[in-house]
DNA sequence: AATGAATGAGCATTCATTCAT
DNA sequence: CATGAATGAATGCTCATTCAT
């Protein structure tokens, strides 16, 4: 009776050269998964490419699917560390600049290895639903509603859980789309100013939100 | 050994007979992959469900990869059938109201049946990348856009295309999350609503479109 | 959730080429495990000395398991077979004789392939302990029990049960060691004589069970 | 690629810590065989139940062959012993207590243990077959047939070979499987009178082997 | 000697596809 | 046209064994 947890990395390493071959190989697997999507990859392929024997692949990650789960949890991680500085409840000042930056670490999110996230994110089988991720997406949103409710005030009444829904889910599928299929935008200002302008043509709030010179579009 | 361009229809069923067992073997390719996935369905599975023998199935599609192709392309020419219409170049009269009869339309396409084209969508490979559905892309974009540079004028200067390019995937993804995450709201006036407003507060034109009332609020 | 026995046959052969490729499958499955016992034997070897592909064998059997066990069952069918009918219950008339035809039946039970029966009862894990193979052990030892107790009157107490234990055991190594180790002997009158000399000795009846001319030893 | 016999201990350890190494390791083998079975037994498990490095466990034994090896030499060792003081060629005086005797040393034999030389005895490939075990069978054989042709006399003739060989055999697997099926019996006297007089109603002299008083039994 | 990371042949099993009937 | 038996390459994974440190 084998009852291991499948996605458990088999063990620690604490040598270097331990820490060296599991380095290895994660890097390997981005690289397969990439070009070959989540069934294609073989866990043979991976050690070919890492220069390591299958064995040693099995000796730090009991499956594949702990391999890749490895992979989606260090990806998450850093997209939640990039996101949460931003979103911690705090008076809005300037409404317009911080959804700005909102906007440019969002993109920075999803501008690190963009295929390996859509294969980690989309194709990978349960793993992308994994607890941490999971947890991830509802912290971001009741941030994000949190941040929300206590700044600003609509013309009209909204349910601001959808609010937050859909203004999430366009922002985010705007940036991934432009990474994924006009990846030379990334960096570009433009699409900075165009996203937050999406953002706040939405938002619109009824009153600026900052005392300060008039201005023609509130 | 492939020596056939493995997704194209092995023949073009002309017997009545032959095009019922076509559609027969569709129907349980769609309800089985809806069920297990791309990688999990197996082209057994299919013939089963289908009634058929392994062998028949074969008959009408040269492989498994033929068989889901089939599938994808009558999704999208269902969608493009839904969008066309909207999308001739028209001058525009009441510009929110013909938003939100595209977003109306939107919701349409992708109510229908989501898990299997979730399925064909995001899972299967290279597939969702065919020729069709490339096309079809394009030939949104560019309607959009046509309609767009007919009738609006924005208060600074904006990249049209760049416009067009972030409306699309914003609306578009936003909808599908619906489809996926919040379905009970799938028919929602407020659903509809929520979106016009996201699509209108991003292309706020400088003045109104129609001659009219005086808007508060363009 | 694949949940099925794996210990069931795949099918159940109906046109005449399954059943050739059946049998075709377990003859060399009995020649392999002969040959390199339960745990060296593979699945492939199996299906190389059959002359059918990996496949075919995998297609009438869901595992090596269920292979083996088919085996199994048929060994103790044939067993149950032959050792029922002799000991149906049944009064007594002359007890040598029943012995040495049980005798008899034993060794033409344990002279079928011998060598196959020691790796399928010993080696194989589990399958060797089979619902079929209790029932049969339990059903001998009753029926034994049953003919001894309507039919024996001991000079001292004994436990009848223990008693038919020890025969049971006694006898069906002899044969078993026999067949493994003095082939040769096998079908010898003089071994049958001596088996059952061992049987009788020990049971050692108070009084001829037969009348008839006085014997020098009861 | 083996090119020693793997069934040699790889070296005779001479030092202290070395000793109570190769002991440490057997009997960490002993345990592990007994809960997972010969194959299910992995060299790491048992390095690691030893508590000493796989490296370490090699340096001992040249194979998990020869690990096993080890112990199935012990096993036969410690048996020899007890049953070899029983059959030194000798007169016989009272037959009845002699093989009373013998058949309660091979009740110790047997019940030191039983999974293990279950494990051992009959799962373990070719090694339950080695030389040394050969050899004390045959030499069991021999003095048993030793003593019996010095001191017993048959009604009518009989190949004594094949009666050594089946007395050993009948009482030997009795005795097995009382310990493997009936353990709560070992100990009990009552097992070893039945076992007695399996063995004398067999043999079963022609007249008393010591003078003495008339029994009505021989 | 001791360690444990690394090795890689080998295994049971699956499934898209072919082809004789 | 239909059938389904047959095929076999390919996969995830194990474990006895080696060898650099």
């Amino acid at each position: 009776m084998r009852v291991r947890n499948p996605a458990a990395p088999r063990k620690r390493p604490r040598q270097e050269r331990s820490k060296a071959t599991v380095e290895v190989i994660l890097e390997a697997a981005a690289h397969v998964l990439v070009s070959s999507g989540y069934e294609g990859t073989t866990t043979k392929q991976v050690a070919e490419r890492a220069g390591v024997s299958i064995g040693s692949l099995y000796q730090y990650f009991p499956s594949k699917e702990a391999l890749v789960a490895m992979l989606v949890e260090r990806l998450h991680q850093r997209a939640l560390a990039i996101l949460s500085d931003k979103l911690v409840p705090h008076p809005i000042t300037d409404l317009e600049q911080e959804v700005r930056e909102l906007v440019r670490a969002l993109v920075d999110v999803y501008a690190v290895n963009p295929s390996l996230q859509r294969v980690l994110l989309e194709q990978a089988p349960r793993i992308g639903r994994l607890q941490v991720v999971q947890e991830i997406e509802a912290r971001v949103e009741s941030l994000v509603q949190g941040v929300l409710s206590q700044n600003l005030e609509f013309e009209r009444p909204r349910n601001l859980g959808l609010v937050v829904f859909i203004i999430i889910r366009a922002l985010r599928s705007a940036v991934w789309a432009t990474v994924v299929e006009r990846p030379e935008l990334i960096g570009a200002p433009e699409l900075v100013e165009e996203l937050t302008a999406l953002a706040l043509g939405y938002l619109r709030p009824r009153r600026p939100l900052v005392p300060g010179p008039v201005r023609a579009e509130p």
